[in-house]
DNA sequence: TTTTTCGTTCAGTTTGCATTCATGTTTACG
DNA sequence: CGTAAACATGAATGCAAACTGAACGAAAAA
């Protein structure tokens, strides 16, 4: 999953980063308003988090312009302590949720989970489809009761696809969500590590989770249901 | 693990400084109210020791202000004997345990090695994994009823990675709870300690209690499950 | 003092894994 | 059928992350 991180202050943004990389993220980085508004209005993010204190153009404005291009994606603000004005105008600009600043990184962490999670209409950390159970806060996945040993990538790209298990999922889409911009388009990993999670996943290949939909991308269903 | 002592009266705070340094915390000190919020909003610490009696900035309040941003270390106060309303109002700020002084040692230290496997969320000192057994409060690890002989660095590793079984816990987040602030970040130390212990707790690499992350960390993990 | 213990650094090596490449296989559609 | 595009797959590559053994030096112990 991809996330934008909008802070002027350069350690504070390079924390946050590596924080969520080390979580598993794709992170990118803005530190002044007009970068983020050209960065959110170019790349379909996953997340972001954003410093209303910004010089120049404020992380308020940010976030009421991103919503008045249509975008979607969820936000969380960071707020001084006790300006209470701006928590409030950043919510009122479109923001999801807020952390007052000093802030501890296990609780943004919790509340990103909880904001992602939320957008991917999911009520809890875990989701199930038949024997195979994928825990979003943990990064494991079971099949059968039994851990799956997945690198990293694989799993990004098992996660995106479960949660959105039904639809149909291009391989732009995925890159777009799993890389980052500087990404070579005509690459065929995505291929590669599909058919990897499909060996790891479902060895007898009795499962088929994972169907192809030529043309189109892929599809995450079990059983023969459509 | 990290802790952070606040007491204004110099020789007290040494003599709690050096106990728990010698009991195998890493021990930050604050002489005072503003020095003591800032130390806590900047760093996570894994308990804090408040006398309430601050000059300046009470030891209540910086308990409260604490929680107000979300800081959930346990904290124990140090009220003064008789000072029934301290205690009380240390604990509506959000403490979690109080001492009277003049206390005596063994008493702090048996309610702060309380509060700490409480906040990891254990119910006694003995923790067993498979074969593997540590006792938090003597501070020991034994492996089929062997006990191990680990150095102080090699235990506090260990154990935070116990606590922590079955979540990826990276180098970073080790070395915030594990060193002080004036950390070289870019040392392998971690690596060096995750490679002794591996070789003293596991000689014939059959157990492999701690899996390697890339990228993200380590897992302390028995066996297949989860 | 000398000796030992341990935390830390460093350099060299190994390994995991993302990515590419070359080649094989399926599918759609004429 | 035939063929071209889309997808699958096994092996090869390259590089950064992690591992490791040795050495250093400070502090504790003897």
């Amino acid at each position: 999953m991809r996330m934008l991180i909008v802070e002027d202050e350069a350690q504070l943004r390079l924390q946050l980063a590596q924080h969520f990389s080390e979580a598993g993220w794709v992170v990118e980085e803005a530190a002044d308003g007009p970068e983020a508004l050209y960065m959110g209005s170019e790349h379909p993010y996953d997340l972001a988090v954003v410093d209303v204190g910004l010089p120049g153009v404020s992380g308020v404005e940010v976030v009421r312009q991103w919503r008045e291009q249509g975008n979607t994606f969820p936000v969380l603000i960071l707020t001084a302590r006790g300006d209470w004005q701006d928590k409030v105008e950043g919510l009122e600009a479109g923001a999801d949720d807020y952390v007052t600043k000093p802030f501890h990184l296990p609780e943004v962490q919790a509340r990103i989970n909880a904001l992602h999670r939320r957008s991917a209409g999911l009520a809890s950390d875990r989701v199930s489809f038949g024997p195979i159970t994928l825990d979003l806060a943990a990064r494991t996945v079971a099949v059968d009761g039994v851990a799956l040993d997945l690198t990293t990538f694989e799993y990004n790209t098992l996660e995106y696809l479960a949660t959105r298990a039904g639809t149909v999922v291009s391989k732009t889409e995925l890159t777009e969500h799993l890389y980052d911009q500087d990404f070579d388009r005509d690459s065929n990993v995505i291929e590669v590590f599909i058919g990897r999670l499909r060996k790891k996943i479902d060895p007898q290949n009795t499962l088929k989770p994972i169907k192809t939909v030529r043309g189109a991308g892929y599809r995450f269903v079990l059983d023969g249901s459509r």
